[in-house]
DNA sequence: AGGTTGACTCACC
DNA sequence: TGGTGAGCCAACC
Protein backbone atom coordinates (compact mmCIF):
# COMPACT_ATOMS: atom_id res chain seq x y z
CA UNK A 1 0.00 0.00 0.00
CA UNK A 2 2.60 2.30 -0.92
CA UNK A 3 -0.26 5.13 -1.77
CA UNK A 4 -1.06 5.29 1.81
CA UNK A 5 2.12 6.26 2.32
CA UNK A 6 2.83 8.42 -0.22
CA UNK A 7 -0.22 10.46 0.51
CA UNK A 8 1.60 10.28 4.50
CA UNK A 9 4.80 11.99 3.17
CA UNK A 10 2.53 14.39 1.11
CA UNK A 11 0.81 15.62 4.35
CA UNK A 12 4.27 16.03 6.19
CA UNK A 13 6.25 17.71 3.06
CA UNK A 14 3.18 20.43 2.97
CA UNK A 15 2.79 20.78 6.69
CA UNK A 16 6.40 21.25 6.98
CA UNK A 17 6.05 24.37 4.37
CA UNK A 18 7.18 27.97 6.40
CA UNK A 19 5.12 30.48 6.56
CA UNK A 20 4.78 32.85 4.12
CA UNK A 21 5.82 30.02 1.34
CA UNK A 22 4.80 28.29 -1.52
CA UNK A 23 5.72 24.78 -2.61
CA UNK A 24 4.81 23.38 -6.03
CA UNK A 25 3.24 19.66 -6.81
CA UNK A 26 6.07 18.33 -8.48
CA UNK A 27 8.46 19.25 -5.55
CA UNK A 28 6.36 17.53 -3.12
CA UNK A 29 6.03 14.36 -5.23
CA UNK A 30 10.45 14.44 -5.81
CA UNK A 31 10.63 14.83 -1.35
CA UNK A 32 8.14 12.07 -1.42
CA UNK A 33 10.18 9.97 -3.52
CA UNK A 34 8.19 9.44 -6.02
CA UNK A 35 9.30 12.32 -8.91
CA UNK A 36 6.80 11.63 -11.52
CA UNK A 37 3.50 11.76 -9.20
CA UNK A 38 2.97 15.71 -9.03
CA UNK A 39 -0.58 14.41 -10.37
CA UNK A 40 -0.77 11.77 -7.85
CA UNK A 41 -0.08 15.12 -4.85
CA UNK A 42 -3.00 16.62 -6.32
CA UNK A 43 -4.71 14.12 -5.57
CA UNK A 44 -3.89 13.58 -2.49
CA UNK A 45 -4.46 17.48 -1.05
CA UNK A 46 -7.64 16.91 -2.83
CA UNK A 47 -8.48 13.82 -0.51
CA UNK A 48 -6.75 15.42 2.25
CA UNK A 49 -9.13 15.45 5.82
CA UNK A 50 -8.97 18.93 6.94
CA UNK A 51 -8.69 17.59 10.39
CA UNK A 52 -4.82 17.28 9.67
CA UNK A 53 -4.64 20.73 9.46
CA UNK A 54 -3.00 20.76 6.36
CA UNK A 55 -2.02 24.49 4.65
CA UNK A 56 -2.60 23.15 1.11
CA UNK A 57 -3.68 26.68 0.30
CA UNK A 58 0.32 27.16 0.07
CA UNK A 59 0.39 24.58 -2.42
CA UNK A 60 0.72 25.49 -6.32
CA UNK A 61 1.74 24.45 -9.49
CA UNK A 62 4.92 24.87 -10.85
CA UNK A 63 3.54 27.68 -12.79
CA UNK A 64 2.66 29.08 -9.34
CA UNK A 65 -0.90 29.05 -10.30
CA UNK A 66 -3.55 28.44 -7.72
CA UNK A 67 -5.74 25.54 -7.60
CA UNK A 68 -8.78 26.01 -10.14
CA UNK A 69 -11.99 26.57 -8.83
CA UNK A 70 -10.79 27.69 -4.99
CA UNK A 71 -11.42 31.03 -4.95
CA UNK A 72 -10.68 30.83 -0.88
CA UNK A 73 -6.80 30.03 -1.90
CA UNK A 74 -6.37 33.68 -2.98
CA UNK A 75 -7.34 34.91 0.18
CA UNK A 76 -5.83 32.70 2.22
CA UNK A 77 -2.12 33.53 0.54
CA UNK A 78 -3.13 36.95 1.09
CA UNK A 79 -3.14 36.49 4.68
CA UNK A 80 0.13 35.45 4.80
CA UNK A 81 1.61 37.95 3.08
CA UNK A 82 1.67 36.43 -0.74
CA UNK A 83 0.81 38.57 -3.67
CA UNK A 84 -0.80 37.54 -6.45
CA UNK A 85 -0.43 38.91 -10.04
CA UNK A 86 -3.24 40.28 -11.70
CA UNK A 87 -3.04 36.81 -13.82
CA UNK A 88 -3.43 35.15 -10.38
CA UNK A 89 -0.13 33.55 -10.43
CA UNK A 90 2.30 33.50 -7.41
CA UNK A 91 5.64 34.82 -7.78
CA UNK A 92 6.99 31.79 -7.48
CA UNK A 93 10.63 33.43 -7.53
CA UNK A 94 9.58 35.48 -4.54
CA UNK A 95 7.65 33.03 -2.29
CA UNK A 96 8.59 29.75 -3.76
CA UNK A 97 9.45 27.32 -0.68
CA UNK A 98 13.32 26.79 -0.47
CA UNK A 99 14.16 23.40 0.49
CA UNK A 100 17.80 23.39 0.99
CA UNK A 101 17.37 25.86 2.88
CA UNK A 102 14.76 24.46 5.27
CA UNK A 103 16.70 21.34 6.01
CA UNK A 104 19.96 23.06 6.17
C1' DA B 1 -10.30 -4.39 -18.75
C1' DG B 2 -9.86 -0.09 -21.28
C1' DG B 3 -10.79 4.89 -22.14
C1' DT B 4 -11.28 9.38 -19.87
C1' DT B 5 -9.90 12.81 -16.55
C1' DG B 6 -7.15 15.68 -13.61
C1' DA B 7 -5.49 20.53 -7.50
C1' DC B 8 0.90 18.40 -12.93
C1' DT B 9 5.35 19.15 -15.58
C1' DC B 10 8.43 19.77 -19.43
C1' DA B 11 9.90 21.23 -24.04
C1' DC B 12 9.21 24.49 -27.29
C1' DC B 13 7.40 28.68 -29.14
C1' DT C 1 6.58 32.33 -15.47
C1' DG C 2 3.28 34.56 -21.36
C1' DG C 3 0.67 29.94 -24.34
C1' DT C 4 0.40 25.19 -26.43
C1' DG C 5 1.15 20.19 -26.99
C1' DA C 6 2.82 15.85 -25.44
C1' DG C 7 4.08 12.82 -21.51
C1' DC C 8 2.80 10.71 -16.86
C1' DC C 9 0.32 8.07 -13.12
C1' DA C 10 -3.42 6.80 -10.50
C1' DA C 11 -8.44 7.23 -9.77
C1' DC C 12 -12.90 6.69 -11.78
C1' DC C 13 -16.38 5.28 -14.48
Amino acid sequence: MDRKEFSNKVYEIVKAIPFGKVATYGMIAMLSGYPRRSRMVGQALHHAPDSLNIPCHRVVNHQGRLTPGWTDQKQLLYNEGIHLKENECVDLKKYLWDVALTFF
